[in-house]
DNA sequence: ATTATAAACGACATTAATGTCGTTTTTCAA
DNA sequence: TTGAAAAACGACATTAATGTCGTTTATAAT
């Protein structure tokens, strides 16, 4: 069924692999998925899994690193688009995905980063930490130009801002995965959310 | 070493096993750790550990509500203290928990939720919606109070301050534990956060 | 002392996943 | 069309943890 393959061919392989991956991950978490797993649902021996993916904790991170890639829709200013209203359509957003959370990769994403916790390995994944960063920079740059466009009046660092936001959407994930859409009422949270933002942020409207 | 024995003493072992198994858990977190760590932390056999907890999932949840119970230093309004300095106190504690995250349970604690996914574990255990919800009852009972003693005028639900607040320090818990209290500016976060609780609060100092 | 009780022990069977490696199969190029 | 390269296969050895259970040992009551 293949050898002596184009790059091309690999790189399909591959990515019909991280597929398969994906679906594994959504529906048993990182902590209960194994590498069996994915054979089985990708079918596919355990030598050609292996000649992929070292282990399954390679194999996350590739997956992550692939996901993150087709996001590509960051938090980039929009012309013509007030910057109060991006933030709220991005809210909402994290809203929805919050809400189905159960056909996502967030749980997951959840346990693998609980699961690196050496040192040493936090080290060994820079990306991890990157990943991270690079969001607080974008939400920051996003906060400063609306600053600087007379649309916001911030009432807090903007870096500080971008953290907090982070860390609130982040909470809210954890807790929904812990115990359902209804018991958090993720709604009525994302409407805290917003009337802390429109403090932080002083939008001029 | 121990047979036919008073019930006392069956307590206190039981009591030694579970600080056994918390060095482990913070040592090793939830997912990592082992029956077999366990008794070679507690220096006991097989057999005896058995003969307490059925298994690991039982265990920690155990522990877990052993340490509850610990933590009798609940949200109840103090005579003679501003329900805002109350507020601001009980702050600078999360902050000094989320910090020194490595020597706490707080990670164990995410990890044994999120393994918890299946509904069915869910609801064999309903202590841990139990937990979630008494912590939203005393936030919100509190704010109430605040709020009837004239010291706050709220601008939002009382419940949805209290699970924002929730979600707010889970999420910072979370990202600590992965990238480490430096880089999540767990200080910075602290003041975002009285920041907003000040703007959903409107004490009236 | 003696003895019934049950706490603690630790060997064992079982299960499940991992990573490796020799073999088979397929493809591409000559 | 043939053969070298390597993709895919799957058996296997290894590792590690689990829960059970027959045995040993300490305790407390008589």
């Amino acid at each position: 069924m293949a050898p002596k393959v184009s790059d091309e061919y690999k790189t399909k392989k591959k990515i019909e692999l991280l597929q398969a991956a994906k679906r594994v991950f959504i529906t048993k978490g990182y902590t209960r998925a194994t590498m069996q797993d994915v054979m089985n649902e990708a079918g596919v021996s355990r030598g050609a899994l292996y000649a992929y993916f070292d282990n399954l904790e390679h194999l996350y991170l590739e997956l992550l690193q692939f996901e993150d890639q087709q996001d590509v829709q960051f938090f980039t200013p929009i012309a013509g688009e007030l910057s109060w209203q991006q933030v709220t359509k991005w809210v909402s957003k994290q809203q929805v995905e919050i809400e189905k959370i159960e056909q996502t990769l967030s749980q997951a994403n959840s346990e693998f980063f609980l699961s690196l916790r050496d040192q040493q390995k936090q080290q060994s994944y820079p990306y991890i930490t990157t990943r991270y960063e690079k969001m607080v920079d974008v939400l920051t740059a996003f906060f400063a130009h609306g600053t600087a466009t007379g649309e916001f009046k911030l009432q807090l660092p903007p870096e500080a801002i971008a953290r907090y936001l982070i860390s609130v959407i982040d909470g809210l994930m954890l807790d929904t995965a812990h115990l359902g859409a209804e018991k958090t009422k993720v709604s009525e949270q994302m409407e805290a959310l917003l009337f802390s933002l429109r403090a932080m942020l002083g939008p001029v409207q």
